[in-house]
DNA sequence: CTAATCAAGTTGTATATACAAGTTCGCGAA
DNA sequence: TTCGCGAACTTGTATATACAACTTGATTAG
């Protein structure tokens, strides 16, 4: 009873859609595979090709299929072995569970970029960059070890702020939106005074999460957000069952 | 010139897409504010409403937009504090950078649960479970220790597979597909059995990926995935200029 | 045999129309 | 004043139709 109830109160292009999902998780449209093109689903289905159309250009766009204009559609590879992880900001993961956020400013001032990071921002090596160091504390025990250079023509104002009132994410999001950003992760072994700061036992190691992004055309900033090992994990969950997929 | 050539050589839905994430970029529209029905959009853009139902439904299932029913559409939360972070098959990265992957079988049998590994396979304590440590090499290079625990309800023939020609994922799911995981990652020092097969300095940090994997209602596999710090990364990037927006 | 062409099939986009379903707000009845 | 009802508006779904753009395979002309 609930089998056909609640396929009848689906909408029509939502049952086309888990029919092709179905098939494909059955095995019986296998992967790389041709599926049966819009006007056979219309005939399968007695719906109208828009339907159809809405159905398989929606599977198309999570993931679950290739469409090429005067082929047909395919089967989309699985890529089950790319994962998606969730990296939360330290201010928002600790506000969201009613933690107390606070942070102190180690440092705060202007630097010549060495050759590297120069290259990175996407400048010429000796470029006075701006440059943060701030203590993030989750109920006074910190947490996250904040270093960051700021290219200097993307927030001018930079070192006028006050650190402890705003984080340095939203002070720059405010000066200009995202464009696109790279991460990285790594463990590492904190030099002496992050291990000081963030009260680690010597050879406890970090988990370092690099971040580099850009804003109006240029390489906005670079970040270093250095967390225990112990204490902080990133974590990451996905439902393989519902309406969508990771990849894409 | 191009500007115009741009606009107009563009379907006119994307044009609408596009407009509307302008101003949102652009906080003409501000986050949770309404932005015009689709009949306004239908006159500002002299399209039909499927065009411009098409545009906003799809900004909305990108996560730029909410809509509700009767009410009005609304301009969705930012998100971007949240980033997602791409963690790859160690295999798949391997042979896609033209490397030789090998691997060594050190371990491979059954082992009975201890009361954790129990609770999170969800079986009752010291039930038997499958057990397997693997060597995955780079060009003969240690890349990452493979440990995992297998529910024998879900891969009963587990210890009979010859894990050099395959790996245990790849073997895992062909049982069956992926429903949902979990993964962590953290920073830790290994054990000397580890830090020597991955030929670690003592002291040496590793990233550990932890993954809870269910399969067919059952919790079908957890494993260790350790990888030296000092030679792998977890790498991410995204474009928030395109399409596509990470979050919900 | 080869190369150009064409027909058939497939997806991509766009319109006009219709009705269902949900929300909001104001007006009128109690 | 308060409650309930309904009109107006909004989004959700579905159809029929049309033409454009692209692919593929077969046919045909050289």
């Amino acid at each position: 009873m609930s089998e056909a109830a609640a396929k009848t109160d689906h909408p029509l292009y939502q049952r086309v859609k888990d029919h092709i999902k179905d098939q494909i998780r059955a095995g019986v449209w296998a992967e790389g595979g041709r599926i049966p093109s819009e006007s056979a689903l219309m005939e399968a289905f007695q719906a109208s090709r828009m339907t159809v159309n809405r159905a398989v250009r929606e599977l198309s766009a999570e993931g679950w299929l290739n469409r090429i204009q005067g082929a047909g559609t395919f089967v989309a590879g699985q890529k089950l072995h790319s994962v998606l992880l969730e990296v939360r900001s330290i201010r928002a993961e600790i506000l969201e569970r009613g933690g107390r956020h606070t942070s102190q400013v180690r440092a705060l001032d202007s630097v010549a970029a060495v050759p590297r990071l120069a290259k990175a921002l996407e400048l010429a090596s000796n470029t006075q960059v701006f440059h943060s160091i701030i203590l993030h504390l989750e109920n006074d025990v910190p947490v996250q070890w904040e270093e960051r250079y700021v290219n200097p023509a993307f927030a001018p104002n930079y070192l006028k702020q006050d650190f402890t009132r705003q984080t340095p994410y939203d002070y720059l999001t405010q000066q200009g939106p995202i464009e696109a950003a790279e991460h990285q992760v790594e463990a590492l072994i904190p030099e002496e005074e992050v291990r000081k700061a963030l009260h680690l036992e010597a050879g406890e190691p970090c988990l370092n999460l690099l971040r580099l992004t850009w804003s109006g055309g240029l390489v906005a900033t670079r970040s270093h957000l250095l967390h225990p090992g112990s204490r902080y994990r990133f974590i990451g969950r996905q439902d393989y069952r519902s309406a969508d997929r990771p990849g894409r």
